[in-house]
DNA sequence: AATATTAGAGAAAACGTTTACGTAATTAAA
DNA sequence: TTTAATTACGTAAACGTTTTCTCTAATATT
């Protein structure tokens, strides 16, 4: 059985009041019995007990955060920045994995209220109403990553999706192409599906370049075999296409590999640019060009966003993080 | 103000013990006030509180997870099968990165400790007398996963890296190679370095091939780019080389770059064979043969195997999971 | 030297539960 | 009916802290 604070005070031939105190660099105490109440915690090993802290604190120094998916480079960039904010402030953080399933996802929620996590970061994934009634009740701190709600005031914490997927198009248009086409993730996704293809749309309107329904083909996810399949569609619906915008890099390695398939060269025949910037990016042959989600430091943001909600008791303002292009070798200029 | 056991007692016109026992399904009240305790609860809102429960059970249902890094597919994968097992048992995961930093870990196995984690998985790192000992004195079950000590007594999961390289490399020997290089980690690496080398020297050994320092090239790491130079230095150092053992899939990518820059094709002229089977080893062009390591179900594994030595207070037997190679294009036949 | 102030310390309540023990009310056995 | 056994509760201690009082002893002020 560990030491209690009881435990010290008997061998140090104090109060646990005293013991608490030197603990907790209050005042209070004389030097000499700090100095000796040290030496016996020392030498005990004794470690003070973080439940019954929490129990009287009302602080438990533990944050909840909410996965819908634990796969991909995206989930460990986040989580890296989140727990990088959290240990850099003496938190801990709990991870769920929700798979998108509204029931689990109460679950976890219930869970994390019983368990009465200082705050709570929810990921990737649209916060409904039942979730937020939730989570008010519990009265914590919550921040979206990586998503952001319409309705409820919530701070989040993201990029402009909208934006990026401008930018990107922007930046084929720019290399001079004019045959563009988008291989996209659903449309009812409204955090990573329809916003991209609004920022693709948009782009091609302020160009002057007409969009119809070849320029894009829609596909149910964002995964490798989507943009595989979506590339086949894409060099039927469109053959003349000379530039692709795909709404993940994994989407966008996957056209590549029909390309390759195909005989296809990129960039020497097609261009394509990507969305994210996870690792494998760099990897691809050729390397690709693709837009900059920068995870690490929205994830560390966010959590440091929800420490100052925990402290000031008071909504933080959202942050758009900067997106970013980062050029390899899968786009080339139009000549 | 969340409500407590108090207020649902009061409010009932029971006593808290009252309630107390209808909530943990014990014996001893009416069906009546069980009805009418259960309406209050639930129109109340009310939800216990995990920490008092921790405090006197001395269970928090929290169990801490070391990870040395936190990034790529396979911690992902792993954390994945800990989380399922954890949340399929009502515990939860904390989750903390060490850099493989020693005073980090020991950093966090001292918040672990405090916050009266109810079991650790320490992963993909070598466990050293110092958290040995710390965790000794904590008195938590711990497993070792993706890693093992040969020094203290600590039931494991893993994939033994040896077999596991020894297939590899009897699987070019069986195309019909016979110059076969080895592109490792560190060979200080006593858990991915090492044990692989060691697998890939015995295959090379045991069906008459000779082995010399040209057959490996040792580099600092497993990542990408170590694999896209330590295949430039493969061809330098042994220029007639048909098949390559990559000791991570990363690495194996990586070589497959260099070998497209330098015309070399894979796998007509180059047989490559990976290390993992992480997701992106079906992305690469060609996609990756390798060895596949259920970094999934590894988790899950130790998860399962932790809960149980909470309950039964005793080591569980270690558990060694099968590899298997996955076929896809990038090893061919010699002809 | 007498008084006022402050430093050092302990006792005890509180946090929200679980549980051992005791007792009143009900039911079963005689 | 009377007694025995059982059921349905309530009381209070315990878990390991923090914190508010309170008190004594030491120091500072006049």
């Amino acid at each position: 059985m560990a030491y209690t604070i009881k435990d010290v005070a008997k061998a140090a031939n104090v109060s646990i009041a005293t013991v608490s105190r030197i603990l907790n660099g209050q005042t209070g105490y004389s030097l000499k019995t700090k100095k000796k109440v040290l030496e016996i915690i020392e030498e005990m090993g004794y470690q003070p007990n973080a439940i019954a802290r929490g129990l009287i604190n009302k602080k438990t120094h533990t944050i909840g955060v909410l996965f819908p998916f634990l796969s991909g480079a995206l989930v460990t960039e986040l989580l890296r920045g989140i727990e990088k904010a959290a240990s850099a402030h003496g938190s801990s953080v709990i991870v769920s994995h929700t798979e998108s399933d509204e029931e689990k996802t109460m679950k976890y929620l219930q869970l994390l209220s019983e368990k009465r996590v200082d705050g709570i970061i929810f990921t990737s994934e649209v916060m409904t109403k039942q979730y937020y009634e939730f989570i008010k009740i519990m009265n914590v701190p919550i921040v979206l990553l990586s998503t952001k709600s319409e309705v409820f005031p919530i701070p989040y914490v993201k990029v402009d999706d909208f934006e990026a997927a401008y930018s990107a198009t922007e930046y084929l248009i720019k290399k001079g192409h004019t045959e563009i086409g988008m291989i996209s993730g659903p449309d009812t996704d409204m955090i990573a599906g329809k916003p991209r293809i609004e920022g693709f749309k948009k782009a091609l309107q302020d160009h002057q370049i007409s969009f119809d329904d070849k320029n894009i083909v829609i596909r149910e996810g964002f995964m490798f075999t989507e943009g595989k399949f979506g590339m086949l569609s894409m060099l039927d619906q469109k053959p003349d296409v000379t530039a692709i915008f795909a709404a993940s890099d994994e989407m966008a390695i996957g056209a590549m590999f029909t390309a390759y398939q195909f005989g296809i060269n990129v960039p020497d025949d097609i261009s394509i640019i990507g969305y994210d910037n996870i690792n494998i990016a760099s990897m691809s042959i050729p390397p690709l060009t693709t837009v900059q989600q920068p995870f690490m430091e929205m994830g560390e943001s966010a959590g440091h966003m929800l420490l100052e909600m925990m402290e000031t008791d008071q909504l933080s303002e959202s942050r758009i993080l900067k997106h970013s292009i980062v050029e390899r070798k899968s786009v080339k200029e139009k000549i």
